[in-house]
DNA sequence: GCCGTTTTCGGCCCGACTGTTTTCAGTCG
């Protein structure tokens, strides 16, 4: 992930923090942190591309970006590096901290990192300072201590079920959740849950079993921290501002300023209670009024990250969205016969009751040794294959396999063995940690391989575990497209690979996606949905998803 | 800092909650 664009925009992103933290202006912040977000977003390669062809650049940061570009800083970020101390950065991390306080704290009382603000608290270094009284005191004593153990994000699947779990242990008239969970954000950091119920919803929230403590308590608002860490808020909203709320709290923050911006400049108010003119109400109870009452068509939630969508809409060229209805079938799934728990038999019946048009069996090959493949079983699991094709006329079950990809870019059988099979993944389980440029060239040998269809979970990361691998991906992408390799969008939550960004760069450089929920067992095939949530996220249609084709279509693409 | 069929200057989103304040600042989303 070492682009121009994302070590240039990570430089920004930096100098605004710094910037706020020496008592900056707060809209030069946003400034930078706009372009800064602008810059990673961009297709082309400022490297190459004008950096003043990306919106929210003006004169001022291409000079800034234009100096990183040569020489990897720019003077205002080493001179406000050299003024802030790194662990005054991080003190802005500790939850209720914000920058004000941190300025104070490191001006007035020479604390450089939360360290050592836990270190002056105990010490009762810090009793009588104005405005930090014993509760704040504790407070921040208690954000120090979650910094250090957990405060980091979950993957989508935990947030997921978590959220499932909290809305169906209350009563509600109406119960949703919005924030980066309805965005179908790959991690999440907290959970919002709107409801339209009595107060008495809040007491009967914090009496919930999962509940381990009380943040905030308020009418409208309850905080809560779940055993497992995660913090989850429920707000009560009027029925009749439902839509206002939902829009509101989905987000992301910067699409809700972006259309906040547009009702000013008609003349209107929008907040989480409505659109207004002055008292009269223009819509409130569905966001789709929201959204056509500002003259735009609606925005699909993974879209709501001021990535240009509001532009789109309000030109009425926002993009039909692949569904998860649009999939016609999984091109990635293992038996029992290697590492998946149920049978054949078992997966694919799953498969057909989910309304499949086709569904790809590939269990792993030889290469992964510990699977304990060979070719002769291969080869008897694809007579048992087309044996069970007689009892699914309306399924056509595919045989494929999920190759590994060795070092070299090599795969686990030679080519007149890859051409019997219906659909070949290729992908990467061993040698993460290989150079940028030999990682790359592993690739893209798998990729020039003509029998290698799709490239299975490419950056290979599991989130929270295993960072991804180190990559030239505009180059693997150029090649990908190439030869019309598709890269594959694994759904497995902890996997999210490729994630969204890395999605949109690949369909930049033509590529096509295949969204797999790479299942071991049955229920992993319902994670598909959080794949299509990837490929919203990334503006995907089904143009782009061989999976969502007909089968003809998909066979001629897989060319066999 | 950026931006503009109301602007090249004067704007730039808005409300809830907490802890501290005797009317409000800071933080968060």
């Amino acid at each position: 992930m070492a682009r121009a664009n994302d070590d240039a925009a990570a430089a920004l992103t930096e100098y605004a923090e710094l910037f706020a933290l020496t008592g900056g202006d707060a809209f030069r912040v946003r400034s930078y942190q706009k372009a800064a977000k602008a810059i990673a977003g961009f297709p082309e390669d400022i490297s190459v591309a004008d950096v003043r062809g990306v919106p929210g650049v003006g004169e001022a940061i291409a000079k800034k970006m234009e100096e990183f570009l040569q020489r990897g800083s720019f003077r205002q970020l080493d001179d406000l590096r050299g003024r802030v101390p790194e662990g005054v950065r991080r003190l802005t991390r500790v939850p209720t901290l914000g920058p004000k306080t941190a300025i104070m704290l490191f001006e007035d009382y020479g604390i450089d990192s939360p360290a050592a603000l836990g270190e002056a608290i105990t010490s009762g270094r810090l009793d009588g300072v104005k405005g930090l009284g014993p509760k704040t005191l504790a407070n921040l004593l208690k954000g120090i201590e979650q910094l250090e153990q957990s405060g980091r994000r979950v993957h989508i699947g935990v947030a997921m079920s978590l959220a499932e779990q909290v809305m169906t242990s209350l009563k509600a008239e109406r119960i949703a959740y919005a924030g980066s969970l309805r965005r179908m954000k790959d991690t999440i950091g907290d959970i919002d849950i709107l409801a339209v119920a009595p107060e008495s919803i809040m007491t009967e929230f914090r009496a919930q079993p999962y509940v381990a403590e009380i943040i905030a308590a308020g009418d409208k608002k309850t905080s809560i921290r779940t055993t497992s860490g995660l913090q989850v808020d429920l707000r009560v909203v009027p029925a009749e501002s439902w839509g206002a709320a939902m829009q509101y709290f989905t987000g992301s923050k910067e699409h809700n300023v972006a259309i906040r911006e547009m009702a000013v400049k008609k003349g209107w108010k929008l907040s989480e209670y409505g659109l207004f003119e002055g008292e009269r109400v223009i819509a409130s109870e569905s966001e789709e009024d929201i959204y056509a009452a500002l003259g735009m068509q609606f925005v699909p939630p993974p879209m709501r990250e001021d990535g240009g969508e509001v532009k789109a809409a309000l030109r009425g060229e926002l993009p039909t969205l692949v569904q998860l209805a649009d999939l016609k079938g999984d091109l990635h799934t293992h038996t029992n016969l290697t590492d998946g728990i149920a049978s054949l038999e078992d997966m694919v019946a799953a498969g057909h009751a989910r309304g499949y048009v086709y569904y790809a069996v590939t269990d792993h090959a030889p290469d992964l040794a510990m699977q304990r493949m060979t070719l002769d079983k291969a080869l008897e699991q694809r007579q048992q294959v087309a044996d069970l094709q007689q009892k699914y006329p309306d399924m056509r079950l595919l045989h494929g396999t999920e190759l590994n990809i060795a070092p070299d870019g090599s795969v686990d059988w030679p080519g007149e063995i890859l051409r019997e099979f219906d659909v070949c993944v290729a992908s990467v389980h061993s040698h993460f940690s290989m150079s940028r440029d030999e990682m790359t060239r592993r690739f893209i040998a798998a990729c020039e391989n003509p029998y290698v269809d799709i490239i299975g979970h490419p950056t290979t990361r599991k989130i929270g575990k295993r960072p991804q691998v180190d990559a030239d991906w505009e180059a693997v992408f150029r090649a990908a497209g190439r030869t019309g390799t598709a890269m594959e969008i694994d759904s497995f939550p902890d996997r999210s690979d490729l994630p969204a960004d890395l999605v949109r760069l690949a369909k930049h450089h033509g590529v096509k996606f295949s969204i797999d929920s790479d299942s071991h067992a049955i229920p992993h095939l319902t994670n598909q949905r959080f794949g299509v949530g990837i490929a919203q996220r990334a503006w995907l249609t089904t143009e782009d998803v061989i999976n969502t084709w007909p089968l003809e279509r998909l066979l001629a693409f897989l060319g066999r």
